[in-house]
DNA sequence: GAATAATCGAGACGGTACGTCACGTCTTGGG
DNA sequence: CCCAAGACGTGACGTACCGTCTCGATTATTC
């Protein structure tokens, strides 16, 4: 008999469920044994260990989708789009987020893969939104957009993790006023 | 007798060593304890737990100090001195801001705490950066150093936390060439 | 300044209260300091340890007295008074008792310093017994009075520790009219 | 996997090892675990404290068994065989009753177990004692064998926990011709 | 009377053992 | 062969006492 494939749906959910509800540190494998009505030895033989199980989820198991920011006919609409939408996406996957961290901050090969699925080229649609201002007309110049995006995450990230402020509309017309605006301008401007 | 205060200072010290030695979660208090010639009713007499500890040694007892970027006489040269010294900083408590963080993210009145520590006013030192350039006459606006900072601040938590790579002069160059001289003249454009 | 007498008399009862209370192991040094409002120097400064403590206190401040049993003109009478009021003293001091004799098992010294407080000479009162008889001129032979009361105290403490039944009236008899008169109406027989 | 009984011998023999070396005071748990090679979590499985678990030793894993008295062909002899014997029993088992009692003394539950124990119908064995001199024809009457231990046991007791004097054959002697004999006698006569 | 010295309460100190919990491995019996 | 159930050895956790110690404050003698 080769390995059940519900016994592993079995297990991540109730892994995906503890880890919202109670974080990494505190979840433990026995709990998600009972969870899942399994037994200890059936996770162990699927993965090596908690981390192991959890990357797994985060990496393999959950889309982290960013609906395409919609398109609103102004630039500046489209990237105050984009930045909510991104906001969105990691606020409803707080409580994942944060209790995973932990363990992305003391396994590397976790935190890499980990990496890899939160940064999938398109996770913040600010390519799309700036090819659609070009064919507006609009001067764009030659912007990078992967440098586009890697401003729009940081400002992210820095408000989620390190101000701890919340992720609102007010936020998000902030940035992009004070920030995007000014540097696409400014990569225009220099690009003439 | 009041609490020792040559107690305390043993205890953080081990504390700190371990934490950099062997990470958060591998730390044990038996072996903070036995380090410090201390006894562990001494610890939980003063700290509530594992976390709280490192949470107090981190927000109170460590001081996390920028040298202030010298003064190369080039805004370019002084912004890339800022970034490299920030980078220096986070990268010098690198072992020891990735063992505290798990804690960051569940106690929320540590992580307030931590904030308050970790962006101090002054922590990138680029405020009297654009003092002195403008001091030489250079074109710099009405730019709002607060908002410079956080984009600094921004970019290289971004580097260390959510992609990984080094926090090395090349990602200050590009971050300096790419990001922050085109902003400060959006900006002082803007401002014009 | 000299040891403060009342100190002493406030160590002292509060230990006497917890021995009964909670038993000997259960019982520790910092109750008894904060009961007394004492110091756990000031005990210490005055006894070795919780043993000692004890063992002091039931040596030399409690007094085990067995009111002399009541003359009722009939040697059986008399000496069912006897063995109900060293039951009665074994009762009263149950508690404590119980709360002790752990420590009297473990430790030499204080069982030595025990066993002479609890068997002083005339702890059963059987001795006047046997010479209120003789003096009526019942027969009553050449009888070792300390031999009638070991056997006196093995009952009773026999009863108390190994078979655990009550030590009520109906014991009290059974014990004189099945071992103790038929034991001295042999050792008169055999002094005859 | 059910408990293991292999895990609960080696327990068990390691347990009755430290209580009759460093008895029942200084032993702890991890001691046991350790000379087991066992863990602590499979010690408390089984039992709820060490009180328990040497409960449970005394009571239903040691076999305090009295070899039966000799037959001598005489009834003296044969007394003090039995006399002897229940000493040498208890002095075997000095240490361990000694670091036993005080959780007789806590532990009501307990304390009735080994009552059951101790108490076994045959402990001292003068029952068939009795029956071979009446076999012999010698004059033994209607004896209560049952009253005949019980004053056996509670010299011997005594002797042992009272009094604190050693279990030898001086004693034995004493108790034979001091007070059992003649009981036997006195009972003896009272039936003619 | 002021100075001295011992005792007081309070409680921190380095230890040791406690009983609990989670880890990752291994064993059993059923399907 | 996989499964659930759960026992196993390991080791950290946070608590409770132990007996020692260091504090100021409060006395009672001594000068």
């Amino acid at each position: 008999m080769r390995l059940d494939p519900s016994r592993e749906r079995a297990i991540l959910d109730a892994t995906q469920e503890l880890l919202s509800e109670v974080g990494f540190d505190r979840m433990s494998i026995d709990q998600i044994a009972r969870r899942a009505s399994a037994s200890k030895a059936t996770i162990y033989r699927r993965w090596p260990g908690k981390e192991a199980l959890v990357a797994d989820l985060i990496c393999n198991h959950i889309k982290i989708d960013v609906p395409p920011p919609p398109d609103t006919g102004s630039m500046r609409e489209d990237l105050v789009g984009a930045v909510t939408g991104f906001c969105e996406v990691l606020r409803r996957r707080h409580d994942m987020i944060f209790g995973l961290l932990p363990s992305l901050l003391t396994n590397a090969s976790l935190a890499a893969a980990l990496r890899g699925n939160l940064r999938r080229p398109d996770v913040t649609g600010t390519a799309p939104l700036i090819e659609r201002a070009r064919e507006r007309g609009e001067p764009v110049g030659r912007i990078d957009p992967a440098r586009l995006r890697t401003v729009v995450e940081a400002l992210v990230w820095h408000r989620l993790l390190v101000t701890g402020e919340p992720l609102d509309r007010e936020f998000a017309e902030e940035a992009v006023d004070g920030t995007l605006l000014p540097l696409i301008r400014s990569w225009t401007g220099a690009g003439v």
